[in-house]
Parts: C-alpha cells; structure tokens; sequence
DNA sequence: TTGTAGGCGTTATCAT
DNA sequence: ATGATAACGCCTACAA
C-alpha cells in the first residue's frame, strides 16, 4: 500500500509541485489563480492525500510529538502510567496538533540521558517528565538538558517549570477546615519515609496546627497499610479523649481509617470527620461523608502540555506551578 | 541546539558518507578497512552521533513507531489509558526498539478513520486498538484496513487479531472452583446491560451451573454498584437458605459484597467464598480469602506488541488468542 | 501567477 | 576498499 504525494497530485493536475505544496498548506504566496486552486485540492482529495509526517518534520525540523518520559523503577513503585495524568496530556496535545509518545528508561539516572538521546535523534520537540526523586543531582542533570522540558510532580528545582498540587496549602485547608467543623483533636496518618516531600507535609502540619492553637504532637501515625491503619485508628477511637478527625495523606490508610470507624459504628461527616489528602482516584471507595481534595490529575496533565507547548514558542519558563485543589465530599 | 550528521563525521574523518552510513550501521558491504573503520567509529562517538530518526524513517519507510489507539467516549467510560496494559505496551515494544504513541480519536467511529490517518501519513507502523464497541459494523471496519492492527479486548471479529482474557473459561473455573469446595448454592453479582459480552457470561454461568448440577437461576443480580450490591448481598445471607459463596464481574459489586459479608459478621475462605472475574487492579481492597483472577494486564499488552511485532514480520494473522489468568486468593 | 533548484539526513545502487 | 549519485516527501529561496 502506498500513498498518493504531492508530485502524484501535481503530474495529475498538470502543475508544479510547488504549488501543490503552497495550496495544501494555504500559504499566501503570490497569489494562486483559482483554478489551479480548486483543480489542486480537487485531485487531493480524489487521491486521498494526507502529507507524509516524516517528511515534514525532517525538512521543518518540528516532528509535532512530545514524549512523557518515565523510569520504569518509578513505574513498578508508583504506577504513574495508570494516573490519568496520561488522558490529560493525550487530551491537551492532541488538540493542539501533537502526538503523545511514551519513553520508559530502565532508571531514574537513565532518565537524563534518553532525554538527550531523543534529543539528539529527533524524535520529539520536548518532554514532560514525572519521576518521584529526592536528590538534587538528578533535578540538576535534568536542569543541564536544552531540550524543553516541564516536570510534573514536586519537582526539587525551582527553576525548572514544573506543574503539581499544592502539597502545604492541602494541609493547611484540610487542617482550618477541619478546625472550623468544631474539631480540636485531630490524627495524622503520614508516610515517616524520609525525604523532602514527606518532610514538607510534616513541617507543615505542625506550623499550621500551632497557627490554628491545635496539638500536633499526640495523634500521629506512620502507618500506610489499611490494615496497620485500622488498628491505629481502631486503638485512637476508643480511647476516652482520642480524636475526632482524621487526616490521611495516602488512599490505604484512609480505607482502613473507614474501616476501623465502621467497625466503631461511627459515621463520617457527623461527629467523626476523615480528610484524604492524596490523589483520589478511586472516590466510590470512602464512605459518604468523607472529605477529600479533588485533585485533578488529568488538568494536570492537560496544564503540563500548555507549559510546554509554551516552552517550545520559545516563551520564558514559568518555574514551579502549584495547584490547590477543591476540597470535596464524597 | 544542532547536532552530528553522518557528513559531519565524513568530513572530520576525511572519508565519504557512504562509508559512515555503512560502518555506522553495521553493514557488510565489501568490508571496510579496519583503520577506517576504527576511525570512523571514534569520531561518531566523539562528536556524540545519534542517527536522525526521521530521516530513517522517511529513507526506510519504517517509523519504528506503534500507536495505541482509543475513544475519548471510551477513556470517559472504562479508563482505559489507567490499566497496567500501557506500561506494558511500552515495555515490550521499548525491548524491541519500537517506541509507543497515544492516539486518541473522539468516539470509536473515529478510530478506523484515524488509523488510515496515521498509515497515510506514516507515523506509525501499526497499531494496537482498544475498544469495548458491541457492534459488528466497526470490527468489520477495522478489518478492512491495510494496516497491521491488534485488538486487546472481547473482540466482535475472529479473523482479527486480539489478545483477552478468557472470559468464559474465568466463569467456568471459578463455578467448578467453588463447588470443589464444597458451596452449591453460590450468588452471581453481573451487569446485565445488553451486548455479546454480557451475554457470554450469563450463557456460560448457566450452562456451567448446569454441568455441575448447581442452581443458576436462583440467586442472580444485575447490581453493578457498591452500595446496591451491598444490600442485595446482606439480603441474601440474612436469608435461611440463602447462597454460601458469590461470584461478582465487577470491582465495585465485590467491593459491596465484602462489606456485607463484614457486617454479618461473616469471613471469606472458611464457611463463605468470593470469586471475583474482573481486571482487579486493586487487590488489597479484598477481604483476605477472597478469590480472585490474577489478570495480568501487563503481560496481555505485552502478548500485544509481540503478536504486531509478528504482523510487521509479515507473519500470518493469528486471529483471537485467550488467556486464562490463575485463579488466587488475598 | 507559476516553475526550478537545492536541501533536510538517511539508505541503496551503482561505479571506480 | 571507497565514492558519487539518486532517491524518500516536503519546504523555501529565487527566477521567470
């Protein structure tokens, strides 16, 4: 099978190639009489003609694809491949004329590298990158490339665009919302993972806890197993001052905080309130009444494509951009 | 940003292009003299060659690129583009040095239409199709394209190719399972929204049942929600001769069972069992001794790329391949 | 208003 | 053993 070119349609209208480049594109160009015009788009669409990608993107420089780029250490932790991160980048590219490839290096290290691999071949015009890395060495590396990039993710360099939510603020609004519903003993359930995001949730917690006049030492958990968090939480709901609010940073822990309050036979959103600050996919799994941030990962994706479809109009990089999703109740 | 052509090395090297392409590609050819070869060699590395992706393709006509292919309307539905299959894709094809592209086209009519898109303007070699489309009308559509196509899912055409799990062997092994240990009164939880797939599973629950002596008809629900399902199951334990085991074809109806099983007070892998036929991405959600098919989604997109890669070999269509995932327990 | 010619980086076919 | 040379399909100066 093979397909009609431009040469096909100018030896079947009896013109110069030329021109049927100039009409198929619809560039200006002295002026074509509007015969020609009409006969030139005519026999294209008699001949189905669809231009070549690789030919364009050899002669104009511009393949028109953007490739997310993931480590596949990174894929068997986290899973960033099943987040609907991918729709929403899909969804912004593909209105915008570009296509979306997948790039998985085997490591985080490798990441750099293909980078500049992709680069190098031309198989892209930028990237967007999501990795769950701590040190500064690989945000750095990343910072060296000249390839367009933005980063989705708590990004560890400032100066590099990057597109997440807004890990304090969620804290924050969760811990003044909370506050505001009447509750003054409230229990943390966070990753004691080191690191600067874990580290940043704690700090946090603690500044705005004593901001609102709330202790921030007595009810904290580890825990991030449903089941290990069930029987933390089923051990603080029945003590006799224990807490009457939650908040969870991760979705296990947040099932078994509503499993331990099912099984105490309280209700969410009436005397006991459970907050999930996380990426919610999964809303039908907490019972009614809980709260939680809407964080919406396909706008992210979506806002990442805009950065970087920016980028590559050679538009100044905006640096980090954090978003603070709705707080929502199931 | 500019980088190293293969004249750029002929010229630093003091040879002619041909001759690069040739020691560069590692074809035979005559046989290069060894020094050439040696110099050639350590000038592309020094100048950080990478051969330009476009101008192969455009050259060879080979993109090496595969597109995964889906509906909007579909991604809003089922969230295909969150399943372990992508990860997969891009793994299997990323070890044959293929690189993986998201088409998304806005309902499944347009997928055919697209996929001729892409072969016209030869951005891809092939693609890999998924859809939950019932209709004949559009498999038969898709079987008249040229290009090499893999379908992932119940497919409606057996002369093309596709890769799925099995579902009717998943109803059968897990009914014979079930009654093995000793249940013969055992509840089915299965939407029952029209299509061939719908059908296909209620035909072989009866059939089935029926093979195995046990009762089909009794104990059957249409409930496909959490908290339906959830009563519906609570109605039958409470009943005194109400089914002993349940098989449930959705996450969100075993989901409701196990809770009805919790409030009663009732544990899965001793007097009651659970078999769940589904994708179960999110296996910690069970009760432990729940039963449950370990579908591999991973390995069928990867079963996918293997069986294109065949097709792009010119290798024989193998027409519909079924898996029968094993059967666990949490 | 239209045509010619050159080149993007590669591969492949011919000579030498 | 090595080099010209001609495509692949498209775009863009420059000419007519």
């Amino acid at each position: 099978m093979t397909f009609a070119t431009q040469k096909d349609i100018a030896r079947e209208a009896g013109v110069s190639q030329t021109i049927v480049s100039d009409v198929l594109q619809g560039r200006p160009r002295g002026r074509v009489s509007e015969g020609t015009r009409q006969r030139i788009l005519e026999t294209a669409r008699r001949l189905g003609y669809k231009p070549n990608a690789m030919a364009r993107a050899l002669r104009s420089r511009q393949t028109r694809q953007v490739a997310y780029v993931i480590a596949q250490s990174e894929i068997d932790r986290y899973r960033p491949l099943e987040e609907p991160i991918v729709p929403g980048l899909a969804a912004g590219l593909g209105e915008q004329g570009y296509r979306l490839l997948i790039e998985v290096t085997p490591s985080h290290e490798g990441i750099a590298p293909a980078i500049e691999e992709m680069a190098a071949s031309g198989v892209c015009d930028g990237c967007i990158v999501r990795s769950f890395e701590e040190q500064a060495g690989f945000w750095s590396a990343l910072k060296q490339l000249e390839h367009p990039i933005v980063v989705i993710g708590q990004c560890g360099d400032p100066e590099l665009p990057s597109v997440a939510h807004d890990a304090p603020a969620m804290v924050r609004t969760a811990l003044r919302h909370l506050k505001e519903r009447g509750h003054t003993r409230i229990g943390l359930f966070a990753s004691r993972r080191s690191g600067d995001y874990h580290r940043l949730i704690h700090n946090t917690w603690h500044e705005a806890a004593q901001v609102l006049g709330l202790d921030s030492e007595h009810w904290m958990s580890g825990e991030t197993e449903r089941r290990s968090a069930e029987a933390r939480a089923a051990g603080w709901l029945s003590a006799p001052d224990g807490p009457t609010a939650f908040i969870c940073t991760g979705e296990r822990a947040a099932v078994g905080v509503t499993d331990a309050a099912a099984r105490a036979g309280r209700r969410f959103g009436k005397d006991l309130d459970l907050a999930v600050i996380s990426n919610v996919t999964h809303a039908w799994l907490y019972a009614p009444g809980t709260w939680y941030f809407g964080t919406d990962l396909e706008a992210i994706g979506r806002r990442a494509t805009a950065e970087l479809l920016h980028l590559l109009e050679d538009c100044p990089s905006p640096g980090p951009i954090r978003i603070l999703p709705e707080l929502k109740q199931v």
